[in-house]
DNA sequence: TCAATTTATGATATTAACATGATAAAGACA
DNA sequence: TGTCTTTATCATGTTAATATCATAAATTGA
């Protein structure tokens, strides 16, 4: 569903949450934790930054934090640097151009699945997420 | 959401179903049509018709045609053979075992939306996308 | 039979995703 | 200041998906 670098992201993401007190979280504790290859971890991270999801810092008490508060942190703005999702998914035949006026065969029955799968994206938050972790079912 | 490929085969599929007559339809018709590149459309329907998705026949009339009827037959058959849907769904965290008893952080709202898609292609035919066409909103 | 036409198949090429390795730049602190 | 530790960046390698090319095998019909 996700790219594999997107879900790596969005489990970086997670992890860095879930250990939301103040201090910084470096790239091979999380590598490590993961299992996620460290100098690829590495990359996303700084992807995240600049995306402004996440804020660096370097030298000796460096790591990464979460720039945003779990509860304002959506899962889209984890995923967008990395998977277009709703460019992919609005046309299950490809086709460029593919709305309620041109639409293709699929696309009556599909608008409804694939809008089902971006709201998942543009309305969870991090925070829903660990709070449904903390409490399985 | 498809890969390039498992969108080839659902968009050829349905160029053949639209044409349901007992004519054959030649390989070389439906890449310029679909405007699919020839030789990689060609093994992607040799891997339908081992599939028992469509036939072939050789020679002077051959092609393809649908094995099944297009109201028998359901999306998820024609992707399966390219694209392992209901197995790339299952987590959204990619862990190897999730489910209710073991599950993700993402888990219990994920499972949702991934049942919708699976239901998707599951249970829409290839003739539901064809009376929509017929139809257009 | 044989030529024409079609699918079937194997070898190879291209591209993007995924990943690794080495070095540079920045920050902390003795 | 100088050294250690960290992220930042650049170069390179690997792998799987996508695509192309050439040839084989099967079928039709003159």
């Amino acid at each position: 569903m996700l790219s594999q670098t997107a879900e790596y992201a969005l489990r970086a993401v997670l992890y860095l949450a879930e250990r939301a007190d103040d201090r910084t979280v470096r790239v091979g504790e999380m590598a490590q934790a993961l299992r996620i290859p460290r100098n690829y971890l590495s990359k996303i991270l700084h992807r995240l930054a600049r995306a402004g999801v996440l804020t660096s810092t370097r030298g000796k008490t460096g790591g990464f934090q979460l720039a945003v508060p779990a509860d304002r942190l959506r899962l889209s703005e984890i995923v967008a640097p990395f998977d277009r999702i709703d460019e992919r998914r609005r046309c299950l035949l490809g086709r460029p151009q593919c709305n309620d006026r041109t639409a293709c065969a699929a696309h009556s029955r599909w608008k409804d699945v694939a809008d089902t799968v971006a709201t998942f994206f543009r309305e969870t938050t991090v925070a829903e997420l660990l709070s449904d972790a903390a409490v399985p079912a």
